[in-house]
DNA sequence: CAAGTATTTATACGCTTGCATAATTATAGC
DNA sequence: GCTATAATTATGCAAGCGTATAAATACTTG
């Protein structure tokens, strides 16, 4: 039995090696962090391999390690970058939207229960995420970053609305506000990724708003058009 | 070198043999989830092998198999578990509750945002199945017929509360309550789970409750001790 | 108490996984 | 253009996975 290893001519395995470019750090770790997306969205966290990642990102598994120093570490990158993306987007709501504090709330919570940001592939990824938060410390101080971050963007938004109608917005009752209205956009979100085709077009994000506008005690909708 | 399959005693190796009883079917596939439910909670659904769980209910891994025909089969019967269990211990809420609509429903909510229901171990597991809906349909349905169900039993309770406060409890009414009231429920165990140590005892229902008389309009607590 | 059967263990196979390491190659700087 | 180096590929390994199957054993039934 001929060692193969030894005996073979290293110039013919060679033609076939394949070929590549480099690329920038940066682009890198994006490619591998959107493979790696891809991945978990199509096939949950398990579909995750670090083999079938590379072949998103059409590179070699033992690339993922050099930018990566284990598969934990890309995971979280990847975890990192969806709840970045989602804050993202919802703060871009509020760039576009009306100076009135509480149009501004409207328009928050709005882009919270519409597109892209409730989608059935962010709960995929996001779900599976919370699956490891529980044994893993680092991620859970990742999330509990993350959360607490929304939620006080949400506290300054309720604050502003609040004084907008000219209701008293201490910080005890708009903490309670706040863990409120979080808890309804969360659930909402959670009710619109899992079935959101039993709910008509912007029935949820209706919703949310009419519920929000009860537990402030204060209309969204500026009436009469004021600028 | 020897083979020691073929040449060793057979008498020899069956001294070590483990012992084992017999159990019941019910009772076995019982401890068997049982020991798929530590395994997630404890390190995710990833931690949940064939050979774990086995180790935890005192079993050999082979005896999974005869119970279920794919480990798949355990997960869902696991997750179904769960999510009665949880449905169980809300219901039973209600067993113990005063006649009062109103009453009743507070003490619905007040169950799913206390102990035992808001749990850091049931919102791993749920977390870790929900990863999974999204690719296997079986999976999906299950879930879903576990959702509407929550959901009814809520929209049965709300109607009841309306009425009792005398206001109108149409279906089209009580069909948006209940999404936001199961929102509010929802989000709100959601945060409790995630990160129950930075609230006070009881704030979570506290806020629960009244966020929800808020979205009805009512008050859920039956002034002057009503019998 | 003997025989049969359902339950349980034991063993092993094939596959996939994450990770390590050495060989190769594209690119940048002199 | 040459050379050094950083980026990438190729190869392989050890461990763990789910699953299959045969042997052993506890219980049931007569």
């Amino acid at each position: 039995m001929p060692d193969k290893t030894c005996l073979a001519p290293m110039k013919i395995q060679s033609a076939t090696r394949k070929s590549f470019r480099r690329e920038g750090e940066d682009k890198r770790r994006e490619d591998l962090i959107a493979a790696t997306l891809e991945c978990v969205a199509e096939r949950g966290l398990a579909g995750a391999t670090v083999r079938e990642i590379a072949l998103r990102a059409d590179v070699t598994p033992g690339l993922i390690r050099y930018y990566f120093p284990a598969k934990d570490d890309l995971i979280g990158a990847a975890y990192r970058a969806v709840m970045s993306r989602m804050t993202v987007q919802a703060s871009d709501a509020l760039k576009n939207a009306d100076s009135d504090p509480r149009a501004r709330l409207s328009a928050f919570v709005t882009a919270n229960l519409g597109a892209p940001i409730m989608d059935p592939h962010n709960l995929s990824l996001w779900a599976g995420f919370i699956g490891l938060v529980h044994a893993d410390p680092a991620m859970a101080a990742a999330h509990r970053d993350g959360y607490l971050g929304f939620r006080d963007e949400l506290e300054a938004l309720i604050r502003d609305a609040l004084l907008a109608a000219d209701k008293p917005a201490d910080t005890s009752v708009t903490r309670r506000h706040a863990i409120a209205v979080n808890a309804i956009i969360d659930g909402l979100w959670l009710e619109g990724c899992l079935a959101g085709d039993i709910f008509a077009d912007g029935e949820l994000a209706e919703t949310g708003i009419a519920a929000i506008e009860a537990v402030l005690g204060i209309s969204l909708s500026i009436k009469g058009g004021a600028k």
